[in-house]
DNA sequence: GTGATTGCAAATCTTTTGCACTAAA
DNA sequence: TTTAGTGCAAAAGATTTGCAATCAC
């Protein structure tokens, strides 16, 4: 048995942060952590659980994700007015964003070098720097 | 008489674009560009207009910055899910987010040095990028 | 006149909330 | 038990839409 963090159970991520670790909560976490790192919407994960006779509302997909985001097991990402997306991905990293699809891919946070930061306005703290780089489908001639 | 972008008229702006004149179209560009650059949602600029004496519909608002965003007057700047912002600097440049307070600021374009970028995904070219520096205020103890 | 634009109200969509019910410890 | 968590349905927000009335040209 290997310790990579793919082999940690849902359970295992569960306690490791301090949350109950219901039957709905470790559903969700399966969906959302074995497996490559991916973004979802709340309505992709409800489908996604549906699909996997997991019984879930949509009010608890919702609280599920916004409690892994405080916990620091997910990330929420902002690029389109009216829907959040979140990051399975919670390393340094930035994202593309491809206005044509809708889709959301990571970018190494290496390969994205943000120069030297301005300060940030007096009485606030940097808390994050996301970079969105947005790009479009070639016109198909 | 200067000819600096502040001085070039609401009528004059929209004849550029090639928009009809219409009188809500020249209050709400009214609003909009006389005075510094800013950062408004749809529901900001409907009590402008409210408090102004301008009878414009929140619809007719919407539709408005819509198009001024099309046509390269306004840049709309998603930050908070559920809301969008429009900035009247539709220059090379970047923004400082206060989650605390909710407050968008521009960066000038050249204080923050994004190096180089990583190509973007087959098929597709850029078109944007954003980076949005989040702060937060720092805890009055 | 004629087509573009507007206003209004209803509809849509995502997300949040209140509260009775259920489950984890 | 006792308290945290869940489900449901209603509510809340932001934005969009349909269509008749109005305006710019």
């Amino acid at each position: 048995m290997d310790r990579t963090s793919t082999s940690v159970t849902a359970l295992g991520r569960l306690r490791a942060v301090g949350l109950r670790p219901t039957r709905q909560r470790i559903a969700l976490a399966r969906l959302l952590f074995e497996g490559s790192d991916r973004h979802v919407t709340a309505e992709q994960l409800r489908a996604e659980a549906q699909a996997a006779a997991i019984r879930v509302s949509l009010a608890t997909v919702y609280n599920t994700l916004h409690q892994f985001t405080t916990v620091g097991l997910l990330r929420e990402v902002v690029v389109e007015p009216g829907r959040s997306y979140f990051d399975t991905n919670v390393e340094d990293h930035h994202h593309f964003f491809c206005e044509t699809t809708g889709l959301l891919q990571d970018i190494p946070g290496d390969s994205v070098a943000v120069g030297a930061l301005p300060s940030p306005p007096p009485g606030t703290q940097i808390s994050r720097v996301d970079v969105i780089i947005r790009v479009r489908r070639d016109a198909t001639l």
